[in-house]
DNA sequence: AGCACCTGCAACCCGGGAGTTGCGCATGAA
DNA sequence: TTCATGCGCAACTCCCGGGTTGCAGGTGCT
C-alpha cells in the first residue's frame, strides 16, 4: 500500500498520530479505539507497508513507532502540486511555532 | 469525501497534478487518461467535494483548477504529527528551489 | 431546425478494504 | 508445568470505491 493510501483512513491517522508521541503495541492500541485488535493489526500492517512505521519486537510484544521518512514524500508531493510555497510554508512554520 | 481519501486514489492525484498547472474539461482529462469520461467526472466530482478543485463553468463546458487551500491541511497534519520540522522544511525548501 | 459536442444521472458489475470470529503458537509469570 | 497474555494466520461478511454502459438534457454551430 503506498502512503497516501495508507492515510486515507481515519483511524490509520489517528493511530499514526498516537504512535508518534507514544509507541505502542497492537493491544494497547485496541484497548484505545473501538475495534478488534486484529483490526488494529492489520491497520499496523498497512502502515508499515507504507514505510509510515517501525516495528520493534521485543519478547512475545511487537512495540510500533513512528517512521517520518515517508512524510517527506508527501510534502513533497503537496508542495510540487501547490505551488507558491514560499508563503506558504512560512506560514506554516508560524503556525506550528 | 475528506481530503486524505480523495488522495488516496494515484489517478486522482495525476489528474490533480494536470490540472495545477493546465485547468482541464472531463472531456479532455478523457482523452489524456485510459478511462471512460464518466469515470472521470466521479473523480472530478471527488476532488471537487474535498475543496480541492474549482468547477468553472462556461457555456456548455465546465472546467476544473486547482484549490490549493486544502493542500494546506495536508501539510499541516503531516507537519503536526511528523514533528522536527524545522530541518525538514528548510530541506523542503531547498528541494523545491 | 438539425446535428454535434459536453455534461449529468442512473443502474450495474467487480474487487478490495475494514471489521469480525476462531484458532494456534510463542512467550512470560506463578 | 500450567496458565494467562500478546501475536499471527485464515476464513468470512459487508460495504464502498473505481469503472463501465446507456440514456437524456443543455449548448453551440451551420
Amino acid at each position: 500500500m503506498d502512503v497516501f493510501a495508507a492515510l486515507s483512513d481515519p483511524t490509520r491517522r489517528e493511530m499514526l498520530r498516537h504512535i508518534a508521541d507514544d509507541p505502542s503495541t497492537a493491544t494497547e492500541l485496541a484497548r484505545l479505539f473501538p475495534i478488534t485488535r486484529q483490526a488494529v493489526s492489520k491497520h499496523l500492517a498497512a502502515l508499515d507497508e507504507a514505510g509510515l512505521v517501525e516495528r520493534t519486537s521485543s519478547g512475545r510484544e511487537v512495540r510500533y513507532s513512528l517512521r517520518s521518512e515517508r512524510l517527506d514524500d508527501v510534502m513533497g508531493w503537496v508542495a510540487e502540486v501547490g505551488g507558491e510555497w514560499d508563503q506558504r510554508l512560512s506560514r506554516l512554520k508560524k503556525r506550528l511555532g
